[in-house]
DNA sequence: CTCAACTAGGTTTTT
DNA sequence: CCTAGTTGAG
């Protein structure tokens, strides 16, 4: 039981109260994860519980693969050394999904059914929106979107959904998308993040001996993250604790920062009156910041009403200040923080060695704001590295790609077929489109279905009926094959034979060949999902991207060596639950953080002040805040005021870095000048003229500097999305700063102010 | 049907 | 500033 050693009395409480409903308030760095592990240990180790009768709910798959390495870990150092086979640990959608598996034909599902991402459901709305001529301003498909999973959310189908706001017409046409909604992702055999847990919790009250089942497997139940679960992850917990009753509650109020999503912070302040007799233990000891840290976190957070009276506290040093520095615009703000990491660079930390770039974390309140860090930080040879936002699953190619494996998983998913159809090109259009799926919808029929009747393709152009009989054999046939293939293979025999990897090979342009560039990249990550499980299907490996989160791409330590030593950008979402010794929170204004969305409401304000108080917190010795006077958003100029969070932060913890006069003439980036009070109009391209350049000679941006570059023909240049040319006309007034490449004697493009590079 | 070119509208946060 | 959606010429 040596574990239990290093745990404080209450982290011990904790972890030996097993019986029963527990509720741990578990302050920011108060140890809550080595109290979950160890009591994981306990159970299986000291009360000789199976592991496979404990559940355990993380927020991350990360969070939950860390969770199960500790508990291993603990596990294997005993005299009596366990494993943890057949523990679950997971987030609620994957243990949904993993009981969904097993249990979908009883709610009229196969079980080989796909998930659908946010954007297959903005698909499938806006088709709904399209066949039932709906007006897409009135009626957009993200508004249907929110409602509808606002409506399974609180386990509402569209009977219910009407019943509850009553009929009126705007309430019928929502009625009539819902339905139409549940039928077409019925029909495709498909899934959306809500159903997962939507369906688990029908199945629970339609299948009484399936409920029975899971719980008399599940004898211990924990979830953690407690305070950001909504009401269908509560009554998903409730049903499951119905059983044996020992269910333990990790969380901490003020840390719930997913009320927009549906979070409900009642169920963790109503956990006392919702399991009778629950034992309530509070860990406010924190292990992680210094204490000025931790004062000025409280400062914010105590202005919050409502919340569960508790205030952390520390055996550590008060530790330097809160810096809060104002900078002119958002690249000054990158330079001040570029400059402290420099400066910081290789100072000792508290821990006895020297800060490396991987110390350092910023976090943001939009991702929008890591654009002119992870620029800034290039500029100056600061390695980074984006979390989340990366977008390599958003990229065309790689949505295209993953459309044919699902189809292959499965065929009846028509949203993915309708994607691919014509990529590559096919010949089939718009019209023959909606013909083709009239026909399937009349024949009760999948989209794949229909197109494998040859009969149905003779009647194509000759060109079509080819292509789309070639693409129907290969579907089908790999499907059949499914079992005997890995991923790789079918991958590679899709790429190949679809003709979708020669027609970008044929293209032989520089947007094909980066497209060529990722979908090898997904080829590596299939190798590495291979290597990893060997015996993985195909299902599994779409199963792991579809649930995949940003925090899971986290760095886990066992990247490359120069992977790691990287400065860490992401949102302050996605930093919860992780430390640093050296935090930035750029973005300190109004509107922007608090986000002006919040502002009006109360609750809107008091969760934003939620968000603030997770950053806060990440640090372990060091805090910067910054914020600046104005920044370019939309790509227009608005000026900032400070963010009245700072007003909030005990006035004797911050101290007030005030900027130094910035240096005239050159910005240290090494791009031209802006004079003081100069008439560059938000670097509209034509300013350079003025400046002198040639005369011919037309601008565009770079997308990191404000000084245009002047450009004439024979000019080699750079495009991000269009690779590289050179410079054959220039547009006449110079205004829109139009460039017309030419690669090979072809007019390849012309476009306006966009980021070209000269080279 | 397909591509290039133009245009209007849009920003939180994510399982 | 960016992108997705639309339009018009082959």
């Amino acid at each position: 039981m040596s574990y239990l050693e290093r745990l404080n009395d209450k982290q011990k409480e904790a972890v030996l109260c097993t019986e029963g409903p527990l509720l741990v308030l578990a302050g920011a760095g108060s140890g809550k994860t080595s109290m979950m592990t160890c009591r994981i240990a306990y159970l299986i180790d000291e009360l000789g519980v199976s592991p496979y009768n404990i559940l355990a709910v993380t927020f991350t798959n990360k969070a939950a693969g860390e969770m199960r390495e500790r508990v291993d870990k603990i596990l294997a150092g005993l005299d009596n050394p366990r494993t943890s086979d057949n523990l679950l640990i997971a987030t609620f959608h994957s243990a949904c999904l993993r009981i969904l598996r097993v249990h979908a034909d009883l709610l009229g599902y196969g079980k080989d059914f796909v998930v659908y991402d946010t954007s297959d459901q903005k698909t499938v709305a806006k088709g709904i929106i399209k066949d039932m001529n709906l007006d897409i301003k009135r009626y957009t498909p993200q508004y249907l979107l929110s409602v509808i999973g606002d409506c399974k959310e609180k386990c509402l189908d569209p009977e219910g959904y009407l019943r509850v706001n009553g009929e009126n017409f705007r309430s019928k046409v929502v009625y009539e998308v819902y339905k139409a909604y549940e039928n077409i992702l019925r029909k495709n055999n498909a899934m959306d993040f809500d159903d997962l847990l939507l369906n688990v919790v029908r199945l629970f009250e339609r299948e009484p001996e399936v409920l029975g089942k899971y719980q008399r497997r599940f004898r211990y139940i924990m979830v953690d993250e407690y305070q950001d679960t909504n009401t269908i992850q509560y009554k998903f917990v409730k049903y499951l604790a119905e059983g044996y009753g020992n269910i333990c509650v990790v969380g901490d109020d003020d840390q719930c920062i997913y009320e927009w999503r549906g979070a409900d912070i009642r169920n963790i302040l109503d956990f006392e009156k919702d399991f009778r007799d629950a034992k309530v233990i509070k860990l406010e000891q924190n292990y992680r910041s210094c204490s000025n840290i931790l004062k000025a976190a409280h400062s914010v957070i105590k202005k919050n009403r409502g919340r569960k009276d508790k205030e952390l506290w520390t055996t550590r040093e008060d530790g330097d200040k809160l810096v809060y520095h104002l900078s002119q615009d958002e690249r000054d703000e990158v330079r001040y923080v570029a400059e402290q990491i420099s400066k910081l660079k290789n100072e000792d930390s508290k821990e006895g060695r020297p800060l490396g770039y991987s110390d350092f974390a910023v976090l943001y309140r939009t991702n929008a704001q890591s654009r002119a860090f992870e620029e800034g930080f290039r500029l100056r040879g600061i390695p980074c590295k984006v979390v989340g936002n990366l977008g390599f699953y958003d990229r065309k190619e790689i949505k295209d790609v993953m459309c044919y494996l699902r189809l292959v998983q499965n065929p009846k998913d028509d949203v993915s077929l309708e994607r691919i159809i014509n990529e590559p090109k096919r010949g089939i259009g718009e019209k023959t489109m909606e013909k083709l799926k009239a026909l399937a919808e009349v024949r009760g029929e999948s989209l794949l279905e229909t197109l494998s009747d040859r009969e149905v393709t003779a009647g194509l152009s000759a060109k079509a009926e080819a292509a789309i009989n070639e693409l129907a054999d290969l579907i089908n046939g790999y499907h059949t094959e499914i079992e005997n293939m890995t991923v790789a293979e079918i991958y590679d025999g899709l790429l190949a034979r679809s003709g979708y990897l020669p027609a970008l090979q044929a293209a032989n342009t520089v947007e094909a060949e980066s497209r060529i560039e990722n979908i090898l990249e997904l080829r590596s990550a299939i190798d590495q999902f291979q290597k990893e499980q060997p015996a993985g299907t195909l299902m599994e490996f779409l199963e792991g991207k579809a649930l995949a989160s940003d925090s899971d791409k986290l760095p886990d330590g066992n990247e490359e060596e120069d992977e790691k030593e990287k400065v860490l950008l992401m949102t302050l979402h996605t930093a919860k639950g992780l430390e640093f010794p050296v935090v930035f929170m750029p973005g300190m204004e109004e509107g922007l953080f608090p986000g002006f969305r919040a502002m009006d409401r109360p609750e809107g304000l008091e969760e934003e002040r939620r968000l603030c108080y997770v950053g806060i917190t990440r640090a372990k010795e060091k805090l910067f805040l910054t914020g600046a006077k104005g920044r370019t958003l939309y790509g227009k100029w608005t000026s900032c005021s400070e963010s009245s969070f700072i007003r909030e932060i005990d006035p004797i913890l911050l101290e007030r870095d005030t900027p130094v006069e910035p240096k005239k003439s050159v910005y240290r980036d090494g791009y031209a000048e802006k004079p003081s009070g100069s008439p560059f109009r938000g670097g509209s391209s034509y300013a350079a003229k003025s400046a002198g350049s040639v005369a011919s000679g037309i601008m565009s941006q770079n997308r990191s500097a404000s000084a245009p570059i002047a450009l004439s023909a024979g000019d080699r240049v750079a495009h991000a999305k269009f690779g590289e040319g050179t410079v054959t006309e220039v547009s006449p007034d110079g205004k829109t700063g139009v460039i017309i490449f030419d690669s090979e004697g072809r007019k390849k493009m012309a476009l306006g102010i966009a980021p070209i590079k000269k080279i």
